[in-house]
DNA sequence: GATCGCGCGTAC
DNA sequence: GACGTACGCGCGATCC
């Protein structure tokens, strides 16, 4: 290898070229473009070219070089050059200017020379680089390029992993010496730039010439000579022609530019410059890799340990009447993490920090966690000073535990942000880059992670606190950008009077926690352990041999392998033989395993989940379950629930439905479970005004009876408790947009009878019919759906090309006011109820479970709690059906359902 | 050995 | 291809 320097030259408008007409297109077949909806796929692929260079090959030296728009002197040498070619396309002119720009971002130096192209500028810096030392890598995929090489001048083609040419590899690759492929280029010319080179010959026909004769001089000198007739009358009678394409063909290497190594010195580019660009385009990954960070920010961040220095900050933020608040905790578990700090931040850059669970040795000198809570306490509880935070319900339940009580919640960015695009997620993080193009230190980067994390309580303070500094300062930065996008989307009325109000209902229900009977579930556990051991026995003998049967893969051999079962559906990504349930129900007719793997599944179901998992999350200090109630995460609306998740425990099996009853009331209480009746079909009846509808709610009738009246007719004589079967399943098929194939399958019809039924029920229902079509119009037109209380979805798919991508869109979006404004309902009844036994100590919210709330009542005074509930529920909107409220009281959450 | 995607199944 | 919204378990490929 040669010791001399490498110099990376870069014909770029060959590679802009080859970037724009790369297969890379959207999921809709589209162009890339940005927010502006400016083409940027060849700018895209171009950028990723440069830097898979960089990662490759880490040059030392290097530039590129564009062709000018205008007249060449190539044009002066012939009057019809590149005549032939199209013009640039629209969408590639649009983005030269870009391509340039990411250029010089990246810290490659454009050159470029009036009159010539850029292959002759890439010619011309060649012959110079090489006579100043260096050694040369020409970035190209065209072959005209191979004349140049040799002599520590090399072609290298970025495309698939790469291609180096030397002299070596030109000759293999194109059949000639590197200074005969001018030649050949001029025999066989190049439609494209329109050089018309030889009648005649082609480009063997040119290899061969030039293989055999040397140089197209000495050639045209022995043109009658020539053995192939074509060829030599072609030659004869074109020799001039073959002269001038030659001319034109050459690469020049005279043209007015100088290399210059320092220049031409690869430094890595500028960091805002390519912030700026990306971000303009619209890359969002390659925006986040070149974001500003914590260095490039003057900021003011201060540890403060000691009581005088607490007090400080405290009157401080009390004179601001306005801060930013993070609660720097271990763990993401509010009712049982630890605190290790917190940050306060009045000012935009300017943040304070409190340690007070540091462990280890540490430089800092911390104060005790209940000196600087005693110490903050004013000012955290006082109602006057508004908090912004980020999940403030966290914060809140983690001071709660220390007894302090969070008051004056103002601005919680988490929520703010889930209002704005409840489809995405909200960490405070992904805000700051989206909203102030800085990219924040996440808890990763501080404590590291995987097995290898540390605690936040073991990494020293001063690591700390950049990270919870941060944390605050973004919140006081994105506090005011936010409550303006709230206003600016008619988003502030659903904040204001919703989901702030909801937090503390939210956190006193998490911090009760429910009763688990933890013996009675230890029962249930071990008596299934003895009948899955029985169960496994079997299945093993009807399998004709031992398989792990929790394995859809080792379960996919025995069934469709060994047995020879039919394989009626495949899964989704790998196509693998599905062993799903509808698979298994329809083996079962002819095969024992099916059934007895259904029923193992069940079992295990039930044991994994539910039964061995709940007693592992009974919080050890308060003997109860306390779930995590995510606000942000349900693209409708909706609450989620996790650690335990409360929201899907088992209901419709009798087995199942046992798992309830380990949910108890404490001694002397009992639990009043209410539910609001059928409450997304009456937000739909509500929404489209559909007079059966509302009149079958408002005369109390069944509703699914009356829909099955309405499909089927008066007199349809079949058995009535029958339709009312089906015309429910339409029901649901209507409010989630099932097609007739599914609901075919569900009712166990044909696909044409499930179509007649959902034609029969638009036709009953005219309304419902208009209400989708008018919301799907709206949508399209807007992007967005809402609900009755202004909360929206954002659904850009709906325009989509793709037809599964857009009917998945329609359904969403169709789907999400019924959905959402039956959230909303719930979410307004459950502040009203909680504002309406706020006095009481006897009764607590402890579950909500989207038409459903769950109380721990004084058994004393369960008939006027239960009043109460249903007064707040069933008041919680006004529509134009009623809404009604089923109550039902027990000592444990079975039994109340009863 | 930890992590993560997948298949599957539970709820409303 | 085909049902909206969630969360979580066990498996097993993959990454380190």
């Amino acid at each position: 290898m040669s010791a001399r320097p490498l110099v990376f030259l870069i014909d770029g408008s060959s590679q802009m070229y080859r970037a724009f007409f790369a297969p890379v297109r959207t999921a809709e077949g589209g162009l890339l473009r940005n927010s502006h909806g400016a083409p940027t796929n060849a700018v895209y692929i171009f950028v990723n070219m440069l830097r898979k260079l960089f990662n490759e090959h880490t040059p030392q030296f290097i530039a590129a070089s564009f062709d000018l728009p205008g007249r060449t002197f190539r044009d002066d040498l012939v009057d019809d050059y590149k005549a032939h070619r199209a013009p640039m396309p629209d969408e590639l002119a649009q983005q030269i200017t870009m391509v340039h720009a990411a250029c010089e971002a990246l810290g490659v130096p454009i050159l470029t020379s009036e009159r010539y192209e850029a292959d002759d500028v890439i010619g011309t810096l060649t012959m110079k680089a090489s006579a100043a030392g260096f050694d040369v890598a020409i970035v190209t995929m065209d072959k005209d390029f191979y004349q140049l090489v040799g002599n520590g001048v090399r072609v290298y083609n970025p495309r698939d992993d790469g291609t180096w040419y030397d002299a070596e590899g030109v000759k293999e690759k194109f059949g000639v010496a590197p200074d005969q492929v001018v030649d050949v280029l001029a025999l066989m010319g190049d439609t494209i730039d329109n050089i018309k080179g030889v009648p005649g010959v082609g480009e063997k026909g040119a290899r061969d010439l030039i293989v055999q004769y040397g140089t197209l001089d000495h050639l045209l000198a022995h043109a009658a000579e020539v053995k192939n007739k074509r060829y030599r009358e072609g030659l004869l009678a074109h020799a001039d022609t073959a002269r001038q394409s030659r001319e034109l063909a050459q690469i020049r290497v005279d043209v007015p530019v100088e290399f210059d190594p320092e220049r031409f010195r690869y430094q890595g580019g500028s960091r805002i410059a390519c912030f700026d660009i990306f971000n303009e385009l619209g890359f969002r990954a390659l925006a986040k890799e070149y974001a500003p960070t914590a260095d490039t920010v003057n900021r003011q961040y201060r540890i403060v340990n000691s009581a005088d220095g607490v007090r400080a900050v405290a009157e401080r933020l009390r004179t601001a009447g306005r801060f930013g608040l993070r609660v720097i905790a271990e763990t993401t578990t509010a009712m049982q993490t630890a605190i290790v700090g917190l940050s306060f931040s009045a000012a935009t850059h300017d943040a304070d920090y409190v340690p007070v669970g540091h462990r280890g040795l540490d430089s800092v000198e911390s104060l005790r966690v209940d000196v600087a809570l005693d110490l903050l306490r004013p000012l955290l509880e006082d109602n006057s000073v508004i908090k912004d935070g980020h999940d403030l319900k966290f914060d809140a339940i983690v001071l709660a535990r220390h007894g302090v009580t969070l008051r004056g919640l103002g601005l919680d960015t988490m929520l703010a942000s889930y209002l704005l695009d409840a489809t995405s997620a909200h960490p405070l993080e992904d805000l700051a880059l989206e909203h102030t193009s800085y990219k924040a230190l996440t808890v990763e980067d501080v404590c590291g992670k995987g097995v290898k994390a540390m605690s936040l309580a073991d990494v020293p303070v001063d690591a700390v606190l950049t990270y919870a500094c941060e944390r605050a300062d973004l919140v006081t930065q994105l506090s005011p950008i936010l409550r303006d996008a709230l206003e600016r989307h008619q988003l502030a009325d659903v904040y204001r009077s919703i989901e702030l109000p909801l937090v503390p209902v939210l956190m006193a229900i998490e911090q009760a926690g429910v009763r688990i009977d933890t013996p009675a579930l230890a029962l249930q556990s071990q008596a299934l352990e003895r009948d899955l051991a029985q169960r496994s026995a079997a299945i093993f003998t009807a399998a004709g041999g031992e398989f792990n049967i929790n394995s859809p893969k080792q379960l996919a051999e025995i069934l469709f392998d060994k047995l020879q079962l039919p394989v009626l559906k495949r899964t989704g990504t790998s196509r693998a033989p599905s062993t799903a349930v509808e698979v298994l129900e329809e083996l079962a007719l002819t095969h024992e395993l099916p059934r007895q793997i259904l029923e193992w599944r069940q079992l295990m179901k039930l044991k994994g989940t539910y039964i061995d998992a709940l007693p592992q999350l009974v919080h050890p200090g308060t003997g109860r379950v306390h779930t995590s109630f995510n606000q942000a995460v349900a693209a409708t609306g909706r609450l989620s629930s996790s650690d335990p998740n409360l929201q899907n425990i088992p209901i419709r099996t009798p087995l199942g439905r046992e798992i309830r009853r380990a949910f108890i009331a404490e001694p002397g209480h009992l639990l009043i479970s209410a539910d609001y009746s059928q409450i997304e079909f009456r937000v739909l009846a509500h929404l489209a005004q559909e007079p059966v509808l509302v009149n079958a709610f408002r005369e109390g009738r069944d509703f699914h009876a009356d829909t099955a009246l309405r499909i089927f007719g008066e007199d349809s004589g079949r058995d009535a408790h029958d339709l009312r079967a089906t015309a429910k399943m339409v029901n649901y098929a209507v409010l989630y947009g099932k097609t007739a194939f599914t609901l075919a399958k569900d009712i166990g019809v044909t696909q044409s009878s499930a179509q007649e039924f959902i034609d029969a029920y638009f036709a009953g229902f005219p309304l419902v019919r208009a209400f989708i079509d008018r919301t799907l119009a709206e949508a399209r037109a807007s992007g967005v759906v809402k609900t009755l209380y202004g909360r929206r979805r954002l659904v850009p798919e709906l325009n989509s090309r793709d037809f599964q991508r857009r009917s998945a869109a329609e359904r969403e979006a169709v789907n999400m006011p019924i959905q959402g404004t039956a959230a909303d309902i719930m979410k307004r009844a459950m502040i009203d109820v909680a504002a309406a036994l706020a006095e009481r100590t006897d009764t607590r919210m402890i579950l909500t479970v989207h038409d459903e709330l769950l109380f721990e009542v004084d058994a004393s005074r369960v008939e006027e709690v239960a009043a109460v509930i249903r007064t707040g529920m069933e008041g919680a909107a006004s529509l134009d059906v009623p809404l009604t409220v089923d109550l039902g009281i027990g000592s444990n959450w079975k039994d109340a359902k009863g």
